[in-house]
DNA sequence: CTGGGTTAAACCCAG
DNA sequence: CTGGGTTAAACCCAG
């Protein structure tokens, strides 16, 4: 059948690269060019700007940028040397077939909503240190769509039934996707498409809020529970937000209960007015350092851990509920402050700012200490390491697609992209599926997501064990 | 001359009327027809919609109306009877001259933004029971007003030069100005303008928070100050407020102290963690009642107060910071929360919600009490009073206008409203101005506003009980 | 200019 | 349908 092909003659021109790839392909088992990321785009460090805005939507770091080694999304081409061009879009979040999105790229080398640029084409890798996510509001998501679908940028050959819905697209997330195109036979056409590959998911920082302890009215409580405390945070749904106490010893959950409040107690999205629960006992003589944290039931997600103070009781307060105890002495007399909850190493240990000296003048709260607020400064939570850990990884995310060539397309320079030469058979992504010669991303060094499993509310002691010995440093820190 | 307008014949048909008004009022001094307000629109009981939000935009109510007895918008021309016609439209809050406002009135009898109906010919009176106010949005001001322009609603002759600058024109508030003309010589023709007259201010519900405070996470403190305490309140400006704490003795003031807090201790605009400031005296023995209240110094707004209990230290603690009182007894021992700060009859009183019972456990606060939040129901606070009293009368506040008429306009039924006569030459209003023959609201009817004086910050004892002289019960109540 | 808080405009839920 | 909370879209301030 490759002669039948080869005896078409002219019309095929642009397309004989390709085939013979396939022919020579055929002979020795040499590995097939590829596109590769080897730096993810950040998940949620820039803000989706508007049109309207008129200002530049600024530029998707790399995952692992800091403040003084900034990184950009990267990819680079394995298995080939030579010019290429990559056209880079947005897409869905949802795989494997992502749609086109209607939000636009933005910067230097973007036109129409896309980028395109060619590669180095010795180093075959190209960072993109100027893009930015130009939203589109509801409204325009059929133009947007229309215009990418007259660039012919489709990257997964999904059409565009989708710009009818708008309503059906998630405007708050994105993929970046690359599609990269060889030159071909003739000089300046870049005729041979590799199959396109799709970055992890690009929040939009405004939409996407953490769950965030901001502060809190008082950080100790007595172990009998019902002591009302305000806890102010970033925004929460009133009906999907817990606020849960727990005890750790050993590595193990001793102990949880959660902050006694309804919908109604949620004030404005921001603060919760809640009842401290009753500790598991009331027979302390000592503080007992506990944690707190917010929860979201419907996935999962909590915040960072805070230390809170379980007071005792004193005998007389049994009976008299007013009664004083003394004061706590003990090795809680030195306690300034929460901390962060967390045994991993390079995590950002949180500790309570210590405004001690002022709080409460000469009577201090029934704690005996640390009752004022704290104000949390998240960027010291996460220091560089946050991203990552905050997203959970989907099924389709990086889908590693076949590098399959049968029907070849036509590609030129400008920011007319051809589809890819067939709608790409996905591989179910699964971890285990690596080697075999079909795999292009054998000895990959991109930087796939870590399987985390997301962090399930702390059960009983088996789950935490298990689940910190999986999660390691990691499992105080919010799941997305 | 007035023989030549006669000699002007047809043309001036329409006008006769007029000239003959004036004709027989300078024989006899007979009292010229006016309009009056009998029932002002409540002040910020409705939300301004927006067309897209494509429903009604409800009935603004009158201001004294209650869940039994509704009210409505009603005005009364006085000293005529016979057919009148009324056009409503929206005016520009700041008069004399105020300009025709870019939102509509929509209800049952509106068109094209202004509302026109028919009085009734006998009670001369008429009741506006179905007028809601549809804003336009900023972009949309200068086609609104091009519309009024094009049916000629303008009641003060004031053109359509603003609807260039739209952001000069605020948007979050109108008032209703009130056309009314009488039938002339010619059955069906409504040729006779009277002064237009205007209401209130009326307040886009959505834009206008009032001073609030929902919830303290403690309601006393040591007198030493310095006490963390987390309030949630509606929303703020956080350059522009105060907690204030202040005590009264026989409606004295002898004591004031601020809360203290930075910008940055305001939290998404509704909650402010600030520290207690310290008592005037550490030398008490038994708690002390102060209030609390939320205070925008911009323009002396403020919340209701609240009671706030000042807690004595005892010896020890003056040596010992940790160390903690004894039991709080004596008249305090009942307390079960704070209670609105005022006098006056009427006033919906404000307890605190007590829920005590279960709060701190066995172990208090250091007060040994109410040391819960507390939730704020606006709805109780101001149970039909707090429109009026939370509005500050500007000068041009339902302006009085002279009734001249010195250039005649014809005017017709339909949606095509003339000007007055001329631009009204408005008096200084003036509360002393009543009486003598020019004055058209002699012995009126109309609720005017009182004319309030804006509770400044408490400042001295002096200042405090003149201005609760003045101010009767309402000195803790917002002003606007 | 940027990051990011706030207002204005839409949208939409619960009673 | 309504009242009114919430999201999406604009706007704009401070560093």
């Amino acid at each position: 059948p490759v002669e039948e092909i080869f005896a078409v003659s002219d019309l095929l021109d642009d397309i004989i690269g390709v085939i013979g790839n396939d022919i020579k392909e055929a002979m020795p088992p040499l590995p097939k060019p590829f596109v590769e990321i080897t730096e993810q785009p950040h998940p949620k460090a820039i803000r989706f700007r508007y049109l309207c805005e008129g200002r530049s939507a600024g530029s998707i770091p790399g995952v692992n940028t800091t403040a003084d080694n900034k990184t950009f999304p990267t990819i680079r081409v394995q298995g080939y040397r030579g010019r290429a061009v990559v056209v880079v879009s947005c897409v869905t979040v949802d795989g494997p077939a992502h749609k086109p999105h209607p939000h636009n790229l933005v910067g230097k080398d973007c036109k129409k909503g896309v980028c395109t640029v060619e590669m180095n084409s010795t180093t075959m890798s190209y960072s993109f240190n100027n893009l930015g996510i130009q939203c589109v509001k509801k409204k325009e998501v059929a133009e947007a769509l229309k215009q990418r679908l007259e660039i012919r940028v489709d990257p997964f050959r999904t059409g565009f039934n989708h710009a009818t819905e708008a309503s059906s697209i998630d405007l708050n997330a994105v993929r970046l996707c690359f599609q990269v195109f060889l030159e071909g036979k003739t000089t300046g056409r870049f005729t041979e498409p590799l199959t396109p590959v799709v970055s992890d998911v690009i929040y939009d920082k405004k939409a996407m809020s953490d769950l965030t302890i901001c502060r809190l009215s008082d950080c100790s409580a007595p172990v009998s529970g019902g002591k009302n405390i305000i806890m102010l945070c970033e925004k929460v749904v009133k009906e999907d937000i817990r606020v849960r106490f727990y005890e750790m010893q050993n590595n193990g959950l001793v102990w949880e209960g959660n902050g006694e409040f309804t919908h109604t107690d949620v004030h404005k999205q921001v603060a919760i007015s809640f009842r401290t629960p009753p500790y598991r006992t009331l027979d302390i003589t000592e503080p007992v350092t506990v944690f707190v944290r917010l929860e979201r039931p419907s996935d999962n997600a909590c915040s960072e851990s805070l230390e809170f103070l379980m007071t005792p009781l004193d005998t007389g307060s049994m009976f008299d509920p007013r009664r004083k105890r003394p004061k706590v002495g003990g090795p809680a007399a030195g306690f300034t402050g929460g901390k962060l909850h967390g045994t991993g190493a390079g995590m950002g240990a949180r500790q309570f700012k210590n405004n001690n000296d002022v709080d409460d003048g000469a009577v201090a709260g029934p704690s005996g200490m640390a009752t004022h607020g704290i104000w949390n400064n998240q960027n010291m939570l996460f220091p560089t390491q946050m991203p990552k850990q905050e997203i959970k990884p989907e099924p389709g995310d990086s889908p590693q697609h076949m590098y399959t060539n049968t029907l070849p397309v036509m590609h030129q320079m400008p920011h007319t992209s051809p589809v890819p030469e067939r709608s790409p058979s996905h591989l179910a992504p699964s971890p285990g599926m690596q080697g075999g010669p079909i795999s292009p991303h054998d000895g990959s060094i991109t930087p796939s997501p870590p399987v985390y499993t997301p962090l399930q509310a702390p059960i009983n002691q088996q789950y935490y064990q298990s689940n910190m010995a999986t999660m390691g440093s990691r499992h105080q820190q919010q799941q997305q």
